[in-house]
Parts: C-alpha cells; sequence; structure tokens
DNA sequence: AATATGCAGACTGTCGACAGGCGACATGAA
DNA sequence: TTCATGTCGCCTGTCGACAGTCTGCATATT
C-alpha cells in the first residue's frame, strides 16, 4: 500500500508561502515590489488570515521586508547587505568545510568526487544549466556531510537572500572555470585530509564569488 | 517638544511576542510545555489572531516548535542541538573576533579592555549578576564592532535557543576565572592584531562552555 | 499660485464565528 | 477483561467584517 496515501492536507498558508518564495526567486516578483494582502487573497481564492501568516513567514526569513508603515517589499540586499550575508556564510560554510576534511568518510568523497567530475564534462559540453546545478550540489553536499542540520539552514537561509543574483555566478571572466579550480582546491584540501587548507579555500573561493557579483552588479548599475 | 509624543501603537502581536520571549527567557514556561493560542488569547484579553501572529514568529525564531499535529511547544534542545548551536556560534562569533583583530578603533579596544577590568572586580567582590552581565558584554562588543549587523541577528537567535541554561554558565569547577582568563586571552590575541590568535582563543574559550554546560546538563540529569 | 482643509479609497490590525480533525471517554460487544 | 464504535469537547485553520490610519486628490482659502 502507498504510504502517501493518508497525507495530511497541506494548510493554505504552507502553500501561499511556498508559492510567494517560487515567484521571488524566480523573478515574477522583483526586488522593491510591494506586495498587498488583499490582492493575493483575491488570487489564491482565499481570506487574508493565510496570506498574511504567509507573509509573515517569509519576512522572518528575510525574503520580504515591512516599512515603518507595515508595508510589504520584496527584499532587495544592498551591497553591505550582500557583503554582510556572504560574510557569514563564509564563517559558516568553512567550518563545514573542516569538519568534513576531518571527518568525511570514503563514500562521501566518492560523491564530492563524482560531482566535480560532472562538472568538468558540463564545462566541456558547454551545458550551463548542468553547470550551475552541479555547482550548488558540491556545496550542497559539504553542508550535508557536515552533519549539522542548523548549520544547513542557516546557509540556506542566507544563500536565498541573494537568490535573485544565481544566475550571475556563471556570468564573468572566464568564470565556469574559475569556480571549477576553486572547487578542486577544496576538494583536494579535504581528500589530502587538511582542514586548516580546505577551509581557506573555501574562503578563496567564495571570495572570488562575491568579488565577481559585486563586479556585474556595479557594472548593470552603471548602464 | 518630545520627540516620544508622536509614537505609533505598538502592535498587540509585537506585545504578545515579546511578552512570550521574556516568559520563556525566565522559565515561565518551561522547555517542552506547550502553548495554546485561546488560553493567551484569553489571559491577555484580545482575539487569536494577533496571538497565533506571534507564536508563529516564536516558532520561525526556534523559540517554539510546533509537532505535526500543530501542537505548540517551547523548544528543548536536545544535547545534539546544543551542540550543533555551539557549532554555528562559534563559526559565527570567531568569524567576528578575526574582523575586530583586524580593524578595532583605540576606543573599541579600550571598551573590551574596560569591560575586562570591570568583570575582574566584579569576581573579587563576588557578585555574580554582574560578573554574568560582564560576560555577556564582552561577547556582545566584539559582535557589535564586527560591524555586521546580520551577523550579530543570526547569533542573538543562536544564543536565545540556549538561553535557558545561561545561569549554568557560572556554575562549576572555578568558572568565574576561566571564563576571564578565556576573555583575557582574546583580548591580548586583539590587541596583539593577531585575528588567527583571537579566532583561536575564541574557538577555546567557547569550547570551555560547551563542555561545562554538557557535563552540568548530564549530571543533571543522573539525578 | 501656494498653502490649508476635507473627503474618498486602499490597507492593515483585530475580532468573533464556524468547521474540521484529533484525542478522551464512555458504552457496548466478544 | 479487552477491544471496537460512537460521542463530546478542545484546538487549530480559515473566513468575513469592522475600525483606524495613511495617501492622494480635490476643493477651499488667502
Amino acid at each position: 500500500m502507498n504510504q502517501g496515501m493518508l497525507q495530511k492536507a497541506i494548510p493554505y498558508y504552507e502553500q501561499v508561502q511556498q508559492t510567494l518564495k517560487e515567484r521571488i526567486f524566480n523573478g515574477i516578483y522583483e526586488p522593491g515590489d510591494r506586495l498587498y494582502e488583499v490582492q493575493i487573497a483575491r488570487e489564491f481564492a482565499i481570506s487574508r488570515s493565510p496570506v498574511r501568516e504567509a507573509i509573515r513567514a517569509l519576512i522572518n526569513e528575510g525574503l520580504l521586508i515591512m516599512d515603518d508603515k507595515s508595508q510589504i517589499y520584496v527584499y532587495e540586499p544592498s551591497l553591505k547587505d550582500v557583503y554582510e550575508i556572504y560574510e557569514c556564510r563564509v564563517a559558516l560554510e568553512s567550518t563545514a568545510v573542516t569538519l568534513v576534511a576531518q571527518k568525511a568518510s570514503e563514500d562521501q568523497i566518492l560523491q564530492l568526487e563524482k560531482t566535480l567530475s560532472d562538472s568538468a564534462s558540463a564545462i566541456k559540453k558547454g551545458e550551463k544549466e548542468e553547470m550551475a546545478c552541479l555547482n550548488a550540489k558540491f556545496h550542497e553536499l559539504i553542508i550535508d556531510f557536515s552533519d549539522n542540520m542548523r548549520l544547513k539552514k542557516l546557509v540556506n537561509e542566507l544563500k536565498s537572500l541573494t537568490n535573485y543574483y544565481r544566475f550571475l555566478n556563471l556570468e564573468g571572466e572566464d568564470r565556469p572555470n574559475v569556480i571549477y579550480k576553486g572547487h578542486f582546491d577544496i576538494f583536494q584540501a579535504i581528500i589530502e585530509r587538511n582542514p586548516e587548507k580546505a577551509s581557506q579555500k573555501l574562503k578563496e573561493h567564495t571570495h572570488d564569488d562575491l568579488e565577481n557579483l559585486v563586479n556585474l552588479l556595479n557594472h548593470k548599475r552603471e548602464r
């Protein structure tokens, strides 16, 4: 018998939260856009209560912000915010990679290796979509292997705050190879069981990402 | 004319959130206690809506948890949780102290020094309350001086999750002096402008705190 | 023309009500 | 006694309504 048959009905507020989040990620709502409880409620043909709840949850996650007049906007990180977010991510992810370098199992290392080699072949074939996916997977595996649920949650929340800019990651000077090199160095340090080096390499790699992002953002702003 | 005169009324849901948080911190609600929307609403003589909103906010902060039947309980960290939380805190705080060692101003260093010396005299006089306060202040100053609002917010949220155990921090073998020594070493590294060392000392210091806490918790559990 | 006043509409904060789900208890059957 | 079924009450999810606040525009005033 299918286990999933007796599934509890998902409450509206969760569905709405999910949907709004997707819309923010997909750019249907853009940074700075204002959101209205009533309008969303009408759109989903439900009352304001669950919508309100979903919005509040997203405010707590930082994806929406409320000004002093209780008006809701899609979060648009300032440059300072972007730096702060990356600083926090580096802090957490470098800790994760330190742990992984100390205690990763053989199987886990194989998974990292496979992701890397898949990444390499994706670069050869020029499959952008695949590359982005595998790069994200590499980071995710490291977080997973650190075996710290809370760290994972924090990193994911931080990532989601700059998620709107994720497609910029592969744009820029020779990015695919630079990223691959960065990941490769991290992997190298892990199999050497050298936590310090792994942490250091991750910091450098993330710094590259940040620098690239900031350059592109500035470039865009100038035009 | 007093600037504060035209203050916007604080909405109920914020007041309730604040009050509930205080109750959790003060142990009026203990870990594992169940909370009811209706009951709290009756107590404050308001409707369920703002109460519900406050509860959801505290769930997002992690101070309350909801089981699969939508029942609300005060969060009680497992031992694994405590380790995870501390791991995240170390990651963030060591990053902060690294930054502080790099760029702290003279004035900021003086503030740290004063907190330390106040701490020393509080130990001499045996003022426990004062000691706890100054120890917290030392950590807070470091976070503040790192000039990263987001990092500060994350650390505060993590702290609040084990806040219930804060009074255990000074209990145990010669804790006041051990803590003072830890803070002193960190301070020393900062004035030496040695980020690596500062980070290392903070990690050791926090590790002491954690070990002490776990010991006391195990000890309690045995009885 | 520039400023003040007032009105209308749009939103948010809060309320009370209803319904659907779940557990506790009771009653009855084996 | 043990287990199945039905009922009751509690609690959460959702709804529609109302009140207060703020914005923008139009009208009035000097």
